[in-house]
DNA sequence: CGGCCATGTCCTCAAACGAGGACATGAAAA
DNA sequence: TTTTCATGTCCTCGTTTGAGGACATGGCCG
């Protein structure tokens, strides 16, 4: 089964600060980094206010405190993932088509993981929803010259989403070995097809 | 195992309680199809084998006899639903594209639902990745010509699954209300844009 | 016509989940 | 220094989940 975080080493991957006693705000940034790491990896439905207590070096019932509850803790979580995101629409294609397929780090784009794992719970899709039209698809909509360029904001963000379900979630194979460079141009010229003023 | 359908008419939406007398072919066929429909509107980990077998009319012990476990049941489910399901590639992508944005029941696309809904689960996500590259990709990579073919049509792939996952599952306002006619030829351009011989 | 095995139903169990209230304690305020 | 309240810790509860074994029953074969 997947690794259970252990008791006794409380500690977030980030954080290698131990001496830290009472300080409200250190241990709601340190609930608030490891929530966003689990959400990340397992998703708001199987990740459990226990292991990211356990992560954080907290206990699990502080989470209930500081953030109300699970959906609170996820509000805040997801506000800070789409913070900085990758940019697409003109200019910006090229690094987003490589940053999706070559780089294998997928660091900036903490938010669409969450996102893509998260996606089952109706609860946790519409807080998504309306954080990435708020600010991730304004952003995106902002850079775009000529008509619709809301639904062809969402639509930059839809095909980017789906490369990175495919690649870092399915884990499809054609996505994951091979040339990917070859493929590039590929979803750069599809992203342009988009965001080109036609 | 015999083919008879004697004991009530083939499960619909919401079955209430069918009266269902001894046939395990019947049984398991209405099995099925009430775990495909509970598994794409809840995803592989929400899906309960009670609400399965309570939708199939059937006690949900019997799905533990006759498909082993929850596991085995979403793996035939998941075959059933990539069977048949939306073409791309050169000639079929105005067709994708319109029956991704303006239709408004994702029947055919319904693998790809259970996909999106399923990916927080790491051996669901595998189940479906196998049978994804098996089936579905194979199909669209042979009616795809030069180079890079698999990558190109596992971008395809994508490029629907996030579109979808927008629109049906993230319920994106900017993909689901307004003239979406009108972001048909953007699609249909960046699905072209994969799919064209260089 | 009668036996019998497949078919269907019920029970329980162990584990994990989120949430809540009572109590200890340390650091800042007086 | 003394007070005091925010801060951190532990407990339990009720619910839901997937899975398994024992028992009733009915349709088909002998």
């Amino acid at each position: 089964m997947s690794e259970r975080v252990s008791s006794g080493q409380p500690r977030s991957t980030s954080d290698p600060v131990p001496p830290r006693r009472r300080d409200a705000a250190a241990t709601r940034e340190a609930v608030l980094l490891a929530a966003r790491e689990v959400f990340a990896e397992l998703g708001y439905d199987r990740a459990g206010i226990r292991d990211i207590g356990a992560r954080a070096g907290v206990d699990a019932r502080l989470i209930g405190r500081y953030f109300g509850s699970k959906e609170g803790l996820f509000t805040e979580v997801v506000d800070l993932a789409f913070e900085k995101t990758m940019m697409m629409g003109p200019g910006h294609n090229h690094q987003a088509a490589r940053s999706l397929l070559v780089d294998s780090t997928p660091e900036p784009a903490d938010g669409m993981l969450i996102a893509l794992r998260s996606a089952s719970n109706e609860r946790a899709a519409a807080i998504m929803r309306d954080n990435l039209e708020r600010n991730y698809q304004r952003v995106v909509t902002d850079g775009l010259a000529g008509p619709d360029a809301a639904g062809r904001a969402a639509l930059l963000i839809a095909v980017c989403s789906g490369v990175q379900l495919m690649r870092d979630i399915l884990g499809n194979r054609a996505l994951a070995t091979g040339d990917l460079d070859k493929l590039v141009p590929y979803l750069e010229a599809a992203l342009d097809a988009i965001s080109a003023t036609p």
